[in-house]
DNA sequence: TAGATTGTTAATCGATTAACAATC
DNA sequence: TAGATTGTTAATCGATTAACAATC
């Protein structure tokens, strides 16, 4: 059986609950139901109770879902509350950012060597990750064993530096380059498309300056 | 007519295109076929075509699309090609990463000023943006007409201060604070899920790690 | 002309929403 | 119990893919 995947599009909100679960988590707020988090988060109701089932995650009628169920059920199903190693390669402004997050420790992620093809960024530590230089990324992938690759460089460099990510071990790249990356099927990519956002939002506004005029 | 409205997927790719139509214009290509297109970024060529005439550009019968035409209809389509002022509230990582880049500028947003609310930060220039006082917000939005703002606070300031932008003017918020925003209706809210990415990245992941279990 | 490509119309697929039975 | 809520099955909606006519 192949386990009938669950729909990407429930996998982008996931996180949306995840962070409103906290949220009312740390307000003391101990059970929640469907409804009032299809209300706060203006998504619909039936949505939000599917989006919740595949993750596993049980309520009781009349009653609602524990919020803590709730927030270790999503912790579970996307593997948040096991830790994996991963390399940063491009320590620029975006690279430096990702190294400052706490959230991705928290999402099973853990940052453990940065690389820079910049000699005045090499040797320092960013967000206390070393920054060693990017010649040293294939040993330093096969003798940490990491098999996480964070790519932060300009796009015309993503291919290169991939290709050599996945001859030293890399199994998964996250993408943050804008471009199209061509490597073995078995690897696994996904691409973070902020553009995508700004389009949207840049298509808003003009909408919006149309109206007026 | 409600013009037929784009679908938001053929937004989220348009930018894709453009980058790889950037690229490939650097590139001394002149003309491309959608079907070439489709190969290189791994859409069906359907799907291109339906996209590229969304933007309302045209292609010749056995020839394909002009490069430069195609770049220049999808800056049209998204107003790229007239630009507007910003403010940036969080001068913090991912905020000093988005003042680095040069792409917004490209895409017609341009970030005047920038706040913070962290002394240390205030009064210095942030990849030559001048960083205030978050006191000052109101005053700065009203005084320079600003009417874009853009998020980059943790998640428990973020609905207070997208209430000051809005009670001074702004008119449409890129959020990038993992929070629902609940503003008046007519503000053009646009929220980018960094972690939306991050939790496919982790579910593929943790489908390998069972595969192989 | 023949054939490659465009661009549109129809069919399919998948996600969202609606309806409703089950439960405490 | 009555009613709020869960969770599932059916209907709708919209995007993707397939089929095909138009064009140079």
């Amino acid at each position: 059986m192949p386990a009938s995947a669950v729909p990407t599009p429930t996998l982008r909100r996931l996180p949306k609950y995840y962070h409103y679960l906290q949220r009312i988590h740390m307000e003391g707020q101990e059970i929640v139901s469907a409804t009032q988090m299809a209300e706060d988060l203006g998504i619909h109701h039936t949505q939000v109770r599917k989006d919740l089932a595949a993750t596993g995650s049980q309520g009781k009628p009349k009653v609602g879902h524990r919020v803590a169920d709730l927030l270790a059920s999503i912790e579970t199903f996307l593997n948040w509350n096991t830790s994996s190693d991963a390399c940063l390669v491009g320590a620029g402004n975006l690279g430096s950012a990702l190294l400052g997050y706490s959230g991705f420790d928290r999402a099973g992620i853990r940052i453990t060597a940065a690389f820079d093809a910049h000699p005045a960024k090499v040797g320092k530590k960013i967000h206390g990750v070393p920054v060693f230089p990017v010649e040293k990324l294939d040993e330093a992938i096969r003798r940490l064993h990491i098999t996480i690759g964070i790519l932060t460089i300009p796009a015309d460099r993503a291919q290169h530096i991939a290709e050599v990510m996945v001859g030293a071990g890399i199994r998964a790249i996250w993408n943050f380059a804008p471009i199209t990356l061509t490597l073995p099927e078995d690897i696994i990519v996904e691409n973070v498309e902020l553009y995508a956002s700004l389009a949207i939002f840049s298509r808003k506004l003009s909408e919006r300056a149309k109206q007026k005029a």
